[in-house]
DNA sequence: CCCGGATATTTTAACATTAAACCATTGTGG
DNA sequence: CCACAATGGTTTAATGTTAAAATATCCGGG
């Protein structure tokens, strides 16, 4: 009856691991999303504005590489961010299959208002590891990260 | 003295673990993803399936719990897996407020067929480190997990 | 020039997700 | 008994999210 798959000790090893990784992780992003919720931004809008920020106009292509998520919802995520005069889009003259998305005045200002107290959020959230933690935890997850990323899905047989 | 957030190297520590946090359980997840989509599932149906499989029948404020997840959302969840019947609401006979979820025949089948392979895939994917490094990443992650709220839900395995 | 393949974006359908409003039931204090 | 708060569940409105189909543009032969 309740015969429950009953695993070695090596997966409980990395059940436990991943189970632990996405709680952290997830209680991580609801912890930002609460506080971005105050200035009326969603993580996902968040995400858009500061890449704009840092590395400047961008194809949504790109903004969908750099986030991780697909090319419809970039257009749903811009077309929210843009009903806010938060960002803009323009057709680049060369290749007009681009949109090139832009960081308004408006959306810059915003930018540079909520930054610090969002570096200051997540610094207080680590607050919990120590220096050498951080660096340990990262390098970790790096691996885990990079082991076969993408969101390609290429040989599973290996 | 105004924006420090630029050039402090705990800040930067702090950032970078937590961006590679982030990507590394959306990597897992998407690929977690990807292996129940071949079976017609969701990443949160099965979250249900898996709950409902190793504690039995619970009500869906439970669910909410466990999963970290809204009522509102449960409720969708469960009437998902409802229209395939691989779960049942029952009116809990004692208090009519509240329902009992239950897995189907059906139900309890496919998480027994699917078990061994979602918990191979875990395994696989958390390969890339050691059973040291499994271990660690565990302690971080949980150290982080219990910080501040989330009211300790944790179950460990087995 | 025309065709077909590649690339960028949009649309659509289905599911997820939350907060807030709402409904039903239960339990309590007056 | 009755008003009313507390509790579980549903609904609604808004946003995210993906995959897949549809559009639009560009590009490289023939």
């Amino acid at each position: 009856m309740g015969s429950h798959y009953r695993g070695n000790k090596e997966q409980k090893r990395a059940l436990n691991a991943f189970i632990n990784l996405t709680r952290a992780s997830e209680s991580m992003l609801a912890r930002q999303g609460r506080r971005l919720s105050d200035a009326g931004l969603t993580v996902s809008q968040w995400g858009v504005l500061e890449s704009l920020y840092h590395l400047g106009p961008l194809c949504q292509k790109e903004l969908g590489t750099k986030l991780l998520k697909s090319g419809g919802n970039i257009t749903m995520v811009v077309t929210n961010l843009e009903k806010r005069v938060l960002v803009r889009r323009r057709r680049q003259s060369g290749d007009h299959r681009f949109l090139e998305i832009q960081l308004t005045a408006r959306g810059r200002k915003l930018v540079e208002k909520l930054l610090p107290r969002h570096v200051d959020g997540i610094v207080a959230d680590m607050h919990a590891l120590g220096a050498g933690e951080l660096e340990e935890l990262r390098r970790l997850c790096r691996k885990l990260g990079t082991a076969e990323d993408d969101t390609g899905k290429q040989k599973e047989g290996e």
